[in-house]
DNA sequence: CGTCGCATTGATATCGCTCAAATCCGGTGG
DNA sequence: CCACCGGATTTGAGCGATATCAATGCGACG
């Protein structure tokens, strides 16, 4: 969709499909910013910077409504329920990115893959349903897709996760050291 | 000021001083989220969540401007120039914290050190302007402060590092590998 | 002068990354 | 229906970077 350094022109808004927002390392490598599916905003943070700080990346056939920046300050100067609405996305936006923070900075993957649980996961048991594949789920909690199978293969040894297809559990509460 | 958990009252601003935001591991290790410094705002992405989502530590004398939640919705309602002013402060914190996140997801201490200085320097030499100690920016960077010693002093002694007193530069540029 | 915290350096252990190989699985084409 | 292919998944082995533990110097501050 767009590359990182274009001038920000708009804001846009998934109907269909996935789009990931990612930066490249030097090496090629991908980090996967933000993955935006049907219903999320993206490169909101971009507005009010001039350019955007990511590539946006259509990984599937996707649909979007494009927000052209104009249109989008006139929205938000002009009506005031649209801007509280945008005030609150972008606010669940920067808890989610500070969740994440919180995440990689934690030393040892077994602790990531908690975090990422409790803090993803719904119900008692923390259950999360896993959309993409696992290498995906390595990318996003800054791990080695080996050291992931790995890690999830001890705690589910340990008995304190559990696997049902596509779905995570946490089996025990996080025990005391 | 606050605690993580408690109902989220108000938006701060600090006027004098500072204040770390932070979260706290099982092993009383500090998670620094945020510094708030004077002429920041703090909390901001609390307020539509209805509770903290970190603790908030005054690590010397602090003066803070309190800002109940209601008196900011009112605000947020009425005044369309501040809304436009909100949106602006939390796109702004919401790439800063996309920023530590392409950080923290990359591996080797010495790209870490080099990102901080691209990212947050200022000139052609990413000259930056060390704020408090080296063992804070160790935390920062989500490293151990003896690595970032060790790590510092190597990158001085290849020559792409230099430093002076509280100011660190990038000598050479990047290296193409 | 004593203490405290930061800065620095050394030694060691550990954990996760890298390279490698085997298996599985869904899809594709014959 | 079967052979084949690519990507995901899984397991193994070894290495290297970082965390951890430890000791010392140094400056500020009371």
């Amino acid at each position: 969709m767009f590359r990182q350094g274009d001038a920000a022109r708009a804001v846009f808004n998934v109907l269909d499909g996935e789009v990931r927002l990612a930066r490249f390392g030097e090496h090629g490598e991908e980090l996967v910013l933000q993955r935006a599916r049907p219903g999320d905003f993206f490169a909101e943070a971009s507005l009010d910077s001039g350019r955007y700080h990511c590539n946006a990346i259509a990984s599937e056939e996707a649909t979007l409504l494009e927000i052209p920046a104009a249109a989008l300050r006139e929205l938000l100067d002009t009506d005031a329920r649209f801007a509280r609405q945008w005030v609150a996305l972008l606010a669940r936006q920067l808890r989610n990115a500070r969740a994440r923070l919180e995440r990689l900075s934690l030393g040892g993957a077994a602790q990531r893959v908690r975090h990422y649980l409790v803090t993803e996961g719904r119900g008692p048991e923390f259950e999360v349903a896993l959309t993409g594949s696992l290498k995906d789920l390595a990318k996003e909690l800054g791990l080695a897709h080996e050291t992931l199978y790995r890690t999830l293969a001890r705690m589910k040894e340990s008995g304190e996760l559990e696997r049902k297809g596509a779905a995570l559990k946490l089996k025990t509460r996080r025990q005391r050291v």
